[in-house]
DNA sequence: ACAGTGACAAGTC
DNA sequence: AGACTTGCCACTG
């Protein structure tokens, strides 16, 4: 592997915190993980991901709420079933954060401090 | 070393 | 609501 896998990891375990039903953004992510500004990082590391692992990537949108992946692309078909199915609304190829946006309590942040 | 690309973001017009 | 620009950083040729 050529990236961090401390970065990485830290990336992958903050994604693993947003809860079924919510959404969160590339840059966020990013931030919590404690890489402010690496919004594209999360996105290459999230291709790593192992599938053991059972990432919830597909709650993971651009920062305006849209899906990542290209219009009509199959990735971006399969991760709007996934978010319906947790009753997401998915409106054409994008979702209402102000509505399922992820708002991380305080005590979920310090949790995993560690 | 260097330029292009990408599961991104924020600012400007 | 677009389109364009700059800032990011890892990866690729």
């Amino acid at each position: 592997m050529a990236f961090d896998p401390e970065k990485a990891q830290r990336i992958w375990m903050t994604v693993q915190q947003v809860p079924c039903g919510k959404v969160s953004s590339y840059g966020f992510i990013a931030d919590l993980a404690g890489l402010p500004g690496r919004a594209r990082m999360v996105g290459k590391v999230m291709q790593y991901a192992p599938e053991a692992m059972a990432l919830p990537w597909h709650r993971i949108l651009k920062s305006n709420g849209q899906i990542a992946f290209q219009a009509g692309s199959e990735s971006a078909r399969l991760q709007t079933e996934l978010l319906r199915l947790e009753g997401v609304e998915v409106i054409n190829n994008r979702v209402r954060l102000s509505r399922y946006g992820w708002q991380p309590a305080l005590g979920e942040l310090l949790l995993m401090e560690f």
